[in-house]
RNA sequence: GGGGAGAUACCCAAGUGGCCAAAGGGGGCAGACUGUAAAUCUGUUGGCGAAUGCCUUCGAAGGUUCGAAUCCUUCUCUCCCCA
């Protein structure tokens, strides 16, 4: 029943009968995936397809990673409507430096082959780029969704762009790619690397889409850029809270999508949720389930209560960093500034006088107030923001 | 090569001499409520200042004017049409 934990949660698998014969004849097939050396985190919308990734290294086949280390310098225009800004090499490199041990906390290390795309498409000459271009129309290329709605509202392309899919499909080539992962939003990317395979008489690879996850907005994919993410390497407590920070619609795909639980206890779930049951509680329990994949059982467990301490009880979090001021007696608004609560002074000032500023569950409410700080005090700001002011 | 349109804050977008730190929407932040960092509602959203105020910001640089996002000149960039 491998077909079945493959199929499962996918969108599309084109074709899906040539996927059938690869998997018939039980050789290893190589599964490539690439990433995108921009981001510097693994969030758990990339997590979707690297979850992917493991299922098949699960059922005995090798993962091909791919850092488009070459491509970055391109820009995927895939899903953007502005060009992407282009990275210098030393960038790239100490982006992967972090890239990896994130990556084996969802993949098996053994399996894993990891490799730059600079070093196929690096060596590519003038002439190399301009046969392989010469294999493919320009229709071919704007009929890509992004492209052609950037071209219906007029914004800029640049010609390089319309080159990304021809070097995304090169990789697969070189790399003789049996399947290749991504979100939906990289199906033209993915098709474009049959065609490349075509031409270069290799078995096509068969196009697997994985759904895009939307972040904590709830609206755009979750993204780095968009700072709507839950990086997979976060502390318990900040991946906890931002899943409880899910808008109500989401709970369902995010626990088929981010969580280990099975198709029963998912519908188990659902049903509950029909029956009335608090969608906060499954809130609970699926920030529960991230948290332990990416931490442990204990730290969720202590991540969960902490939130309902503070968040429910409204009562102060264990931990709370502290701060010592330099001066006995501090303006309130330069105190927020110095500590680092708040970016500029009228932003200071703008929460005192809208109530968000406490010290010691009492609201401040002068902007002009001139603290005394003779014992340790507690200043909160905003829902989540605590700081310990000590005596100096 | 010729002709036309355009560039406004984090994003989209209005504004064509003073009432413009610049409408509206999105996003962000805060408050209320709650079931929670959900939904909804309200407020707020350049910096400095206790404040009348001052400084920076409407692609860039100059200019006209008591006064410029707005008018003029040059430049940079983008889009469209023709060749």
């Amino acid at each position: 029943m491998d077909i079945e934990v493959i199929k499962r949660n996918t969108v599309e698998i084109i074709p899906e009968d040539e996927l059938f014969e690869k998997l018939k004849r039980s050789e290893k097939l190589r599964v490539k995936l690439g990433i995108d050396p921009t981001a510097p985190d693994i969030h758990l919308g990339l997590a979707v397809v690297l979850r992917k990734l493991r299922d098949f290294q699960d059922l005995g086949h090798q993962a091909v990673l791919i850092v488009g280390d070459f491509t970055a310098k391109i820009g995927d225009p895939s899903g953007r409507n502005k060009t992407r800004p282009q990275l210098t090499d030393a960038e790239i490199k100490e982006n992967m430096e972090n890239y990896k041990p994130q990556i084996f906390k969802i993949l098996k290390e053994k399996q894993t082959e990891f490799r730059y795309n600079s070093e196929w498409l690096g060596k590519l000459s003038s002439e190399d780029i301009i046969k392989l271009a010469a294999k493919f129309t320009v229709a071919q290329v704007i009929e890509r969704d992004d492209i052609s709605k950037r071209l219906k509202k007029n914004e800029p392309i640049a010609l390089h762009e319309l080159l990304y899919a021809l070097f995304q499909g090169y990789d697969s080539v070189a790399v003789r790619a049996d399947i290749e992962l991504g979100g939906t939003d990289q199906k033209f990317n993915l098709l474009f690397g049959r065609e490349l395979q075509r031409v270069f008489g290799q078995e096509l690879q068969v196009a697997i889409m994985m759904p895009l996850l939307e972040g904590l907005d709830g609206v755009r994919k979750m993204s780095k850029s968009y700072g709507n993410y839950v990086g997979i390497t976060e502390s318990p407590k900040e991946m906890f809270g931002k899943l409880m920070s899910i808008p109500d619609t989401l709970i369902l795909k995010y626990l088929e999508l981010t969580t280990n639980l099975n198709e029963i206890e998912i519908n188990n779930i659902k049903r509950n949720l029909k029956e009335g049951t608090n969608p906060r509680d499954i809130k609970l329990r699926l920030a529960r389930e991230v948290v332990s994949i990416y931490h442990s059982q204990e730290e969720a467990r202590k991540a969960e209560e902490e939130f309902l301490q503070v968040f429910s009880k409204k009562e102060l979090p264990t931990e709370i960093p502290s701060y010592t001021p330099q001066e006995k007696k501090i303006w309130i608004v330069k105190l927020l500034v110095d500590s680092g609560l708040a970016p500029t002074r009228n932003e200071a000032r703008r929460l005192i006088e809208q109530g968000g500023v406490k010290l010691d569950r009492i609201t401040v409410k002068d902007t002009n107030l001139e603290l005394e700080i003779e014992k340790d005090i507690i200043l909160k700001v905003g829902k989540r923001k605590f700081l310990k002011i000590k005596v100096r």
